[in-house]
DNA sequence: CATCGTATGTTTGTCGACAATACGATGATC
DNA sequence: GATCATCGTATTGTCGACAAACATACGATG
């Protein structure tokens, strides 16, 4: 009857001090949790997706029981919507949606600058040199028209910007808005275009952060959210027939692969 | 085998422009949750407790499934651990974790305020009103130095001036962390004593709104920010015996009201 | 006396099954 | 011909049960 003390919970895998790093093992949920969010990042499953339990289930190789578990932690982030015996579905982002994630990434963007800052030193420059490499990233997919290339070095070259800022909390708001960013262009039929000037932006963005101009910085953080709300939202600035980031047709809504189990597991 | 297409099951619950409200039902899951939510609030169930499925199932007089999809939801958003084979506990802060917290609430109650200015209009001067009753609480509880009744009317104020903000996402984050900061105060042994200045603090915060003076604001809500953060985790200045707020002495572990179904769950 | 190994009990993780409900199709009626 | 009622089916919500694993307590051994 004497529950185990379960001796500092709460911040075991966060802190350590000692010398043996706590061993990291994947619960069962963590795992399909994370796979349903790749599979969204993906465009596997596009908005409005139906998600049938069932279904899902087999895929993954695990039983109802433990998917239904995964999935409730995607409900609380926002990314799955739920009715009641209808079931559970992908979000689809309205226009007003769209603008809520910007707002909300500018509030976040901006707070992970002013940490950096304020951290200065060899951190900063180490975020420096990860974000320049990204930049590169994103020229050379431009140039090559590739948008999802172009996409992914996006969304990575800005959760570097805010797990470089040290804060758990950031980050993980930042995770959720990064996805939620994703499922915004897929909802917009207005498409994200391959903008070659893309890289420029966050060049510029690297260059404030690197002569520690405050001012310059967080003017830039907020222009370029809001640049990113009106090509999605408002009049996009499309007529060119390039490569845009959209869903793959889900003709068959892709298969999840199946995820191999923590050792152990049955 | 053709799946219903769950009609913009993203924005349903959202924006409702019809004229009939949408039957709010919650799912089982949404008033586990809730109610376990409300109980780390209450502190009933202090950081650190350990949370044995068995026993919670029966209290709540439901079986482990929905009680355990419902804990998934807290252990999202940062407010349960877990540990592999070792099961869920209320989570702990530590120092670091407060002053995060308090970080991120700068954060976010600034993009709000913000916001709030930008709406203007009516919608301000009704917040304002609200802002003002809160104050008027907190007055009267600091007179009778009732440190519960303070702590709740400072949660709802600040819960109210972001949920006035009109952002779905700043009000979620907003539940997350308000809740986060009653562990806080539970966590550091360093008490929230009942101050007579927090209601000055907050009602300097509204005439600032009122007048719409943006920089007053912003520099008040950081410096209250600040304040908490010294006040909980660097030298507390008690030396009163005034009542504090603290999670009640967990003798037994307080239980947990069963909850009425939902009409029609068995 | 301390430490290691073993046994036992309790709890978590997972699965399969049942019941209730919502949807779609079919048929009847005005 | 359109609308409404009825039935069948598929899926969700919930429960109980089994097995693995961890923690504790006890005993053996150096």
């Amino acid at each position: 009857m004497i529950r185990p003390s379960l001796p500092s919970l709460a911040s075991a895998e966060r802190s350590a001090p000692n010398r043996l790093a706590p061993v990291s093992r994947y619960s069962t949920v963590d795992l399909i949790a994370e796979r349903i969010r790749e599979a969204i990042v993906q465009g596997d499953l596009p908005p409005g997706s139906p998600l049938g339990e069932a279904e899902m289930a087999e895929q993954l190789g695990v039983s109802r029981g433990p998917l239904r578990e995964g999935m409730q932690r995607l409900v609380q982030e926002g990314l799955l919507t739920t009715v009641r015996r209808r079931g559970l579905g992908v979000a689809s982002m309205s226009a007003a949606d769209v603008a809520d994630v910007y707002s909300m990434r500018a509030a976040v963007e901006r707070a992970a600058c002013l940490r950096l800052l304020r951290l200065g030193g060899p951190a900063l420059a180490a975020t420096v040199r990860g974000l320049t490499a990204e930049v590169r990233k994103m020229s050379r997919a431009a140039k090559k028209g590739a948008a999802r290339q172009l996409g992914d070095a996006d969304l990575a070259f800005h959760r570097l910007l805010v797990d470089s800022a040290g804060s758990h909390r950031l980050s993980r708001t930042m995770r959720t808005l990064l996805i939620e960013t994703r499922l915004s262009t897929f909802s917009m039929q207005h498409d994200f275009v391959v903008r070659a000037d893309l890289a420029d932006d966050h060049e510029a963005i690297v260059e404030a952060l690197r002569v520690r101009d405050e001012a310059k910085l967080l003017g830039l953080i907020e222009s370029h959210m809001d640049g990113a709300v009106r090509r999605l939202t408002g009049q996009s600035v499309h007529g060119s027939d390039v490569e845009t980031l959209q869903a793959p047709v889900p003709d068959e809504p892709r298969e999840l692969d199946p995820l191999e189990l923590p050792a152990g597991a049955e």
